[in-house]
DNA sequence: TTTAAAGTTCAAATTGATTTGAACTTTGTA
DNA sequence: TACAAAGTTCAAATCAATTTGAACTTTAAA
């Protein structure tokens, strides 16, 4: 466990009220807690895991690769979730397992890349849903067509699927963007 | 209830298996329950109740108003779930009340222009909640900088702000090309 | 090899989101 | 006004998503 090359910081794992904290034991660091909690929270509402956003914030904070099991003390999280959240986050390319591992510790850091990131995720989330729905809704329209459906029902059904083939687009935009290689936020 | 003057549909509450269903009894129309399963997946699957999603469908599929009784009954909610689904909808503007009520009975249409309709449900539920991370962070960043954080996570910090802009700037576009006029898909 | 720490898995528990329904308020008609 | 049907509210119930933790597998150092 502390094998202590990586920096430890203060649990977040029980969220810090702004109340009247021990003025002097463990002061500051707050600013990390709170950041590590906006970010979840934003994550969250954007249809991932709160401790993916959680995680995710530590890491591109620390100034150093940091170990699984500080993760898992840091945040509070069991060795369970920590294991699920992280090969998550490692697949979608979020985070990136760091070559200093220490024994058979793993160690990740944050993808520095921002957009690249946002942009990769995206399109992995929506593609698949969207083809999904694009298929799922032709079907219909088809069955549709060769049932009772009015003319304008018709019509109403392929301006869903349009709808989600221009979404898609969208997405792919981004991808295409990316692969070129605009720069910076 | 029955006042009918309105379009009935077979009841889609317990959905219907692909199996084998009495061969012509009430029969078709699996075309419109489908549909309204689809869509209800997708708009569940970006952060609304999937019953937003199967409400909004099936007002965009009726040739006419379709009242909240007519609503309840062929998606088999409860009173109180048919509400509050209704308000927000209409809250959202992504749907509207008709102008032919029947009796106090309430008539609704789905709004018929797509990109307008998701435009603004984006700008309203990313833009608040953008404006929090912004002000949010900023806060973390000032007492991060009075702290003993490095250089390197002040910028960190800024980094998440910037990004945050940059999406709200990106959704804000969105409404930008909105208020122009961008016709149809 | 052995071994012990790290990582994985998944059924059960927990936590969180949505829906229900009964009691309430509002509204249009008589 | 009084009434009845429509609409609202919200605590409790239900349903769904996430996390836990114990049993398992993998891994690398001895």
């Amino acid at each position: 466990m502390g094998v202590g090359n990586v920096p430890s910081f203060p649990s977040l794992g029980v969220r810090m009220s702004s109340s009247s904290a021990p003025v002097n034991t463990m002061p500051e660091q707050e600013w990390f807690s709170d950041a590590v909690s906006v970010v979840g929270e934003v994550i969250g509402f954007w249809g991932f895991k709160e401790n993916h956003g959680r995680i995710w914030a530590f890491l591109y904070l620390s100034p150093a690769p940091v170990t699984t099991s500080s993760i898992r003390d840091t945040l509070g999280l069991s060795k369970g979730a920590t294991s699920m959240l992280l090969n998550e986050l490692e697949d979608w390319r979020v985070i990136l397992q760091s070559s200093d591992t220490i024994g058979r510790e793993r160690a990740y850091v944050a993808n520095p890349n921002l957009i690249e990131m946002i942009v990769r995720v995206m399109e992995r989330r929506e593609s698949d849903m969207l083809d999904q729905v694009v298929t799922r809704l032709g079907e219909v329209q088809e069955t549709a067509a060769s049932s009772d459906a009015s003319h304008e029902q018709i019509a109403a059904l392929q301006n869903m699927v349009d709808l989600a083939v221009m979404v898609r687009q969208i997405v792919s935009i981004g991808q295409k963007l990316q692969s070129r290689n605009i720069k910076k936020i």
